[in-house]
This record gives C-alpha cells, sequence and structure tokens, in this order.
DNA sequence: CTGAAAGCGCTTACAG
DNA sequence: CTGAAAGCGCTTACAG
C-alpha cells in the first residue's frame, strides 16, 4: 500500500463526476458566482467538502496570471523591529485579501537575492522589502518583474521602487531635544551603522545638538567596551544609541560599570520594538508608526498593480516614547 | 504606458522563437538534458538570458505534480527557539535542493491551521510543524495530503506523523544534577507552560530532585513576581526554569531584589537561545542538538515521499551548557 | 539531436 | 441555468 500522503489529490474532475455536472459548473459554484442555482451550489458544496476537495493555488495561478500572494522579504528572523513590521504589512494585506509569503536572507547579500528571485518565481504579485541588504540592481530586476515597495529607509530611492520611511532625522532630534529638557549637555551618540537609517540619525542627532547649541558636545561613538568605557569616564550624562539593540548594549555596559540609569546616565534607542520594552530599566525610544507603515507599503503595490506609474515616497513622523531610562 | 510591472514576462515560448528552435528543447537544454548538443544548448542558453527568461515555478509544479518547496510551520515569529530551528532545517533542505516556505501563526491556533491549509495548496511536498499549538485535527488532515513531521516535543505523537524531540525529561535531569554538583539542595523549578515539552521538563525535574535524595525541597511555581518573591524567601538557592525567556524572568526578578547571582541564587534555562547568550550573567541552560534536529526532520520528510509507511519518533540527546549563572 | 502533441488543474468566454 | 472548449507555462513520452 502507498503512503497516505502519495495518495492523490481530488481535482475539479473528481468533484464534477461525483456530483454528475461538468467541471465548469463546479468552479463557478465554488467561487460563488451567481449564475448558479442555489440548490445546484449546495449540492456541490457538499459533494466538495465530502470528498475533502481543495482548490490547487498553483493551477489557479497559472491560469489567472495573478497569485493573490505578496512576498516580504527581510534581513535576518532574528531583528523584531523587522519581523514586527512583517506582522502590520500581513494584518494589512489580509485586509486586501491577499496573503503573504515571509521570506529572509539571514544577513547575506547573496542569499537575500536568491529569495528575491524565488519569490518572483513563485508567483508573486508584489514584494515588500524590509532590507537595506539587497543589492540595488537586485531591487531593479525584480521592480520589472512586479511592483516593488521598500519599507524603513532601506536604501536611497531607487527609481521604479516606491518606499514608505520614517523620517528617521526628525526622530533623531525629538531625542536631543527631550534629552536637553531633562537638562542634559553632554549628550552622545552611539552608532555602528553605516546604513541608511542609521546615517540618517546621526545627522538628525549633529543637526538636533547644533540647534541646541552643544556644537561641541557633539560625540560619535561605536558600541564597543572600550569606546563606551571612555565615553563614561569623559562626564557623558547621556546617550542616544541608533536602535533599541545598541541601546541595550549600553544600557548593559553601564549596570556593569556601577552606573545607576538613569540617575548617572541616560540611555535612549530607536525603533521601540519588545526589546525597549523589556529592557531593565524600560527603555526610552522613538516609535516609528509600523501599522500604518504597513497598510501604506500594501497600499502601494496595490496602486502599481492597478497601473500607477509615478513613484511614491511616503515618510512618516516618528514619535518619541518616554520610559524609565532617560 | 503600461507599469513596467505590467510587461509580461516572457515564457519558454519567447525564448524559442527567438532562438528559432522549439519549446521542448528550450526546456531539455534549460535543464542540461544529456540528450541536446553543447552548441545548441549553449545558444539556448544565450537567448535565455537575453531575453530575460525565468521558468514560471507555477507551471512546473503543476505539469510535475511537485512543488520542489518544504513548508516550514512555527507558532510565532518572536521565539528565537523556533526561528533558529527553523534555520537549521533551511539549511537541511537547501542540501536536497529543496526550499523552505515559512509560515507563522501569530501564536493563534485558528491562524495556525490556516497557514498550515495555505502551504499545501500552495503546493507544499511535504511540511515541518515546529508547533505544539496546531489543532491535532488539522495536523491529521494536512497528513493525508503530504508528509507531516513534527520537530521539538510539540505534541503527544499522531499517528501517521513523524517527529523528532529532544529529551526533555534527561535534559532537566541534567540540570538537576549539575546543581547538586554545586552543592544546592533547595532546588525550584519555575514553569508556566501546560504544553508537552513543559510537562516533560517539569517530570524530569521532580525524577531527578527524588533520585537525589531531594524530594522533600521539590518546589514548583509560576514566573510570576508574588510567586517568585515568596520562592527567594524561601532560601531557595537555586532556580531552574523550564525555558530560556522564563530564566530571564527570574534573573531580572533577582536582580531587581538585589540578590547576586550565582552566589545568592543560581539561575538556569532551557533551549540555549540567543537570549540565554546574551543575558547577563550568561545563562547555563541546555541545548537540544538543533541542526541535528533540522537535518532529521528533512530526512524524515525525504523518506515518506520515497513511501516509508511507518510511524519513526527520533529522541536527541541534550546537552547542557554551563555558563555564569550556576 | 530535435519537434509535435498531450496534459497538469484550474478559469473563462462562448454557446445553448 | 449548464456544458464543451480553449489556454495559462511548463515537462515528457513519443516519433523521426
Amino acid at each position: 500500500m502507498p503512503p497516505a500522503s502519495a495518495r492523490p489529490r481530488p481535482t475539479l474532475v473528481d468533484v464534477a463526476s461525483a456530483a454528475g455536472v461538468s467541471k465548469s459548473l463546479v468552479s463557478l459554484a465554488l467561487r460563488g458566482d451567481a449564475g448558479v442555482s442555489e440548490r445546484t451550489r449546495e449540492r456541490i458544496l457538499v459533494v466538495a467538502e465530502r470528498v475533502g476537495y481543495r482548490p490547487s493555488l498553483t493551477a489557479r495561478t497559472l491560469k489567472q496570471g495573478r497569485s493573490m500572494m505578496l512576498g516580504a522579504v527581510i534581513s535576518s528572523l532574528d531583528n523584531p523591529y523587522h519581523t514586527e513590521i512583517v506582522a502590520s504589512v500581513e494584518a494589512a494585506a489580509e485586509d486586501s485579501g491577499l496573503s503573504v509569503l515571509l521570506a529572509h536572507g539571514s544577513r547575506d547579500r547573496g542569499r537575500l537575492a536568491d529569495r528575491v528571485q524565488q519569490l518572483l518565481d513563485l508567483g508573486a504579485d508584489g514584494l515588500v522589502v524590509v532590507s537595506s541588504w539587497v543589492p540595488e540592481e537586485v531591487l531593479v530586476a525584480a521592480a520589472r518583474r512586479a511592483p516593488v515597495v521598500m519599507v524603513g529607509r532601506t536604501a536611497e530611492p531607487v527609481s521604479g521602487i516606491d518606499s514608505v520611511n520614517n523620517d528617521d532625522e526628525h526622530g533623531a532630534a525629538l531625542v536631543v531635544e527631550h534629552l536637553v529638557a531633562r537638562g542634559h549637555r553632554r549628550i552622545a551618540h552611539v552608532t555602528s551603522s553605516t546604513r541608511p537609517a542609521g546615517i540618517a540619525r546621526r545627522r538628525g542627532y549633529e543637526a538636533a545638538m547644533r540647534a541646541a547649541g552643544l556644537d561641541d558636545e557633539v560625540r560619535v561613538v561605536a558600541p564597543d567596551p572600550v569606546a563606551l568605557g571612555a565615553l563614561l569616564d569623559d562626564g557623558t550624562s547621556a546617550v542616544f544609541a541608533r536602535n533599541d539593540v545598541e541601546a541595550v548594549d549600553v544600557l548593559d555596559h553601564a549596570l556593569d560599570a556601577g552606573l545607576r540609569v538613569p540617575d548617572e546616565l541616560a540611555v535612549v534607542g530607536y525603533d521601540d520594538t519588545v526589546l525597549a520594552r523589556r529592557a531593565r530599566p524600560a527603555l526610552t525610544t522613538v516609535q516609528q508608526q509600523r501599522d500604518v507603515m504597513g497598510s501604506r507599503a500594501v497600499a502601494l503595490l496595490r496602486e502599481r498593480l492597478d497601473g500607477r506609474a509615478e513613484d511614491v515616497h511616503e515618510v512618516l513622523e516618528p514619535r518619541l516614547v518616554v520610559r524609565s531610562s532617560s
């Protein structure tokens, strides 16, 4: 006896012959077409249920030329910022009757490029890219096959590709203004990033420091133990880290050094991931409008599918979330 | 002008006519069939490349009756234990020339069931389920369509479904033995779980305590502040938490209470996720053989696809990883 | 070494 | 209200 899994799945034809009708009628009935009598539809539904019929998405996709699936690409699974954005993309897609295929690249550019191709080969109708690591030529090639939208300041604008970002410069300014209002002057920026978002946040930090008349206090360091040690010895009273992950590093370092947070050192992050809520003390951070980002990304894709040709770049305003670390 | 994305993708026929041959020949050439002359293949490859041809996986899947894709289902994206297993499944699948479609259920049983269906509807050749939340009837129904393997003690054995687990009882015993060897007697177990793995770990804890003659010290509490507070007041010198997440909760609680870890309280987790390595102090924990779990899961699926009918349940031995928290 | 033909499981005009 | 037919883009015997 062949294994259960080898049993061929029932098709439309099976349902049709079991119900004594043509397969077209079954198709129409299953999809709720108006031209099928209520009694016939009922009968067909019952038979389909009985034989365990499930439509083949593969066949449907081939026939229709569209899959009703969106692909989502993230750099890696272990970045909560990215997975939380994916959740919002999924929610928005579901509202539009679309499903989402998730792919990740384990932080590897080549793998990321492969995943983009694979999603497209699979028939994804559009792509949400939440990673600044996908090579630009891959994005350009992808956009020739299906609409692509970049989410979260993932790279400089690429012609033909929409984007939805948060205003990193403004977010950084919110942090500096908050710390200045709390009386801090020696405010350092911790960053290891050479990615677009990191660069923008750094730029925002520097501009805000200048705007506050603190040109001389501008200090940018990497999140390594030596640099952090020097920083703490230096009289720095507040640290703005480029994201929550690095803010937690600073937090750990400060606590190890015996500093009390926020009394002796204020620490602020960016992204408002679960890390910020879980940190001890809970982290002041900058919140991006993640839900809006997901729904705008899906909306932009749908507009492209409906024929829009001009590029659209949306920028959302971030919001400061004050917790116990500052 | 229609948007770039509306441009129809080139098909085999396009390549064939551009190369002046039949589409069968193009198919054979692209797949490296031996019966195609080297010169012809070369020429066809060049043309395919030039017109930007990419084979439609949808069409291929429909024709072949198999997709060369495996589906992986996890409860949620924010559990590092699950995502790390997925990574090992992906690596193993890649070695077998298979790709992996990832789906998650946001901890929702209904959603999880939907995702299982969707992966199957999409044509997944087999399913790796890394979640104990998928309803059994859904698993049974899925197994009629394609082979399913459960990874990580996700539920009691289901007939027709293979599994690969780690020996949770033994892992728990390793922890107790380690703590006893360190001189601890009052060793409590912290758990909130009613899932199979949690239950097995608790059972292992209790058995090991008895084996060590510590019947009277057996104490099982939930990871909430009140219970933990009572525990610490109680003279408990060591805590074995059912997983790393809850161990970190204990760690935070102990540090908040001013206890030094491990001197005044030893803490041990389970799973050896990234949380354990990142914790302060770094967490002693139990490591499952994740890489082996992934490759065994894929191997079991392939055996089923090749016709194996009997169920196989594999149990792997865990290993204690001693760090600074004990 | 190469081509014509059938068919995977659907959907969708087109007839009746 | 229902059925016969064509076709989505592939792969695979079957001829030659």
